[in-house]
DNA sequence: ACAATAAATTAGGATAACCTAAAATACATA
DNA sequence: TATGTATTTTAGGTTATCCTAATTTATTGT
């Protein structure tokens, strides 16, 4: 009943919920990757987890996890920290995009409630994180993002960049060099079948640009369907 | 040679390199005391700095510890840390006097040199915190401080409040009614043996201010020599 | 359907930090 | 100086998190 969370609990929390959006379940196997632990390391903190009071998340032998309720308040509650955190360090403090992230992993789990409510205010309680993500609220609800990756679109498409992935800092740089930002506007002009890549004409940028699988798969659009 | 460095280690340190700018070495007893942990696991952590490679603590049984050069030198990027934060906290956030000592605890182990490095710059490189401490420089030098308790002036002496104790946010609310904070100047009226009462006249102040030992005990003064 | 492979779990250990209780040492004073 | 008190250290245990190696379970291709 000793309600006690660690910063580790909280990242395995957020881990699960990251996949959990995008799949059913969370396998053992996809935690260990992401979080760069072993396996079975994974397998341990889950039963921790799952059976926790209340449990944190839902879990049956190599069915992998998902969470409950209370889990996933945890895993939104960080990630709003996380997220406000980054726009904070970027605001305020002057850091640059790729710069974010790696200070932010850590600095989500140590701050209290009142420095999350000082910095949302001086920030102007925003809805959208540096990379162009939602911030849960203060009431940790989240707002709907759209679940379609640049990826998947084909040319003539248009649509708008709404967020990429924050974990890499030379994807972030690259990105920001080619000026394909949250909020950027684009038309798909080819699609190359053999080697995926997309070959875009961006709003205000004279040259055409081409992204590999590797960056089309970390990027979230928005399709602005045609109106003619 | 794996120079791997706890949030516990850098609070040990920090005890020590507090205790020994009083005395020659910080006993067992009272490293404990500070830090609230039993003593026997003071000993065994003290013995842990004392055998790192380098050592950051000369220590011998039942003599006590005080720092080696390495170990002030962490004990002083932490203290550099805590009071830029606690700075950073009033001034940036809106956090006031008394709140800042508590956050400002737990960021100061987390924080990247890149963030210190920011913070000062947005704060102008200031050499005092928020309690008129002295700020390490960026080279972790140390400016003097006086060390007169006001505690020990008697009547008619002038002085000025240099800085006060940061980790009782009840007394620094009272302090901050009574306005007498870092800047402050003042003359001791009188002073009562049985119950070590202080009566001071405070400059720019209508009403005389009574403060007793417990408190007068925890306040840094610079005596201004009479000039007649 | 079943063997080969891949994934997940259990078993057994390590480390950092803490604790309590018992033993050793230091100190203070009659 | 001798002894009682206070302080410190040692011994032995706990918890959280991680690991590797061995074992078990699941999946997949023929």
């Amino acid at each position: 009943m000793v309600k006690k969370r660690t910063d580790t609990m909280e990242d395995y929390l957020k881990t699960v919920y990251k996949i959990t959006s995008q799949k059913d379940r969370a396998s053992t196997g996809e935690i260990a990757d992401k979080l760069g632990v072993a396996p079975a390391s994974v397998t341990e903190m889950v039963q921790r987890l799952a059976s926790a009071d209340p449990p944190l998340l839902v879990y049956r032998k190599h069915q992998g996890a998902s969470l409950t309720p209370e889990g996933e308040q945890i895993a939104l509650e960080t990630l709003r920290h996380h997220r406000l955190l980054e726009l904070f360090l970027h605001e305020i403090l002057g850091y640059s995009w790729d710069q974010v992230h790696e200070e932010a992993e850590i600095l989500e789990h140590v701050i209290s409630e009142y420095f999350e409510e000082r910095v949302a205010e001086v920030l102007g309680d925003p809805g959208q994180g540096i990379h162009g993500e939602p911030i849960p609220s203060r009431a940790l609800e989240m707002s709907s993002h759209p679940e379609i990756y640049l990826h998947d679109l084909r040319p003539t498409q248009r649509g708008v960049i709404r967020s990429v992935r924050d974990d890499d800092p030379g994807f972030l740089r690259y990105l920001l060099k080619l000026r394909v930002t949250p909020g950027t506007k684009f038309q798909v002009r080819e699609f190359s079948p053999y080697d995926h890549i997309l070959y875009l004409i961006v709003e205000g940028q004279e040259e055409e640009i081409a992204l590999g699988e590797s960056a089309t798969a970390q990027i979230l659009v928005e399709i602005i369907e045609d109106a003619d």
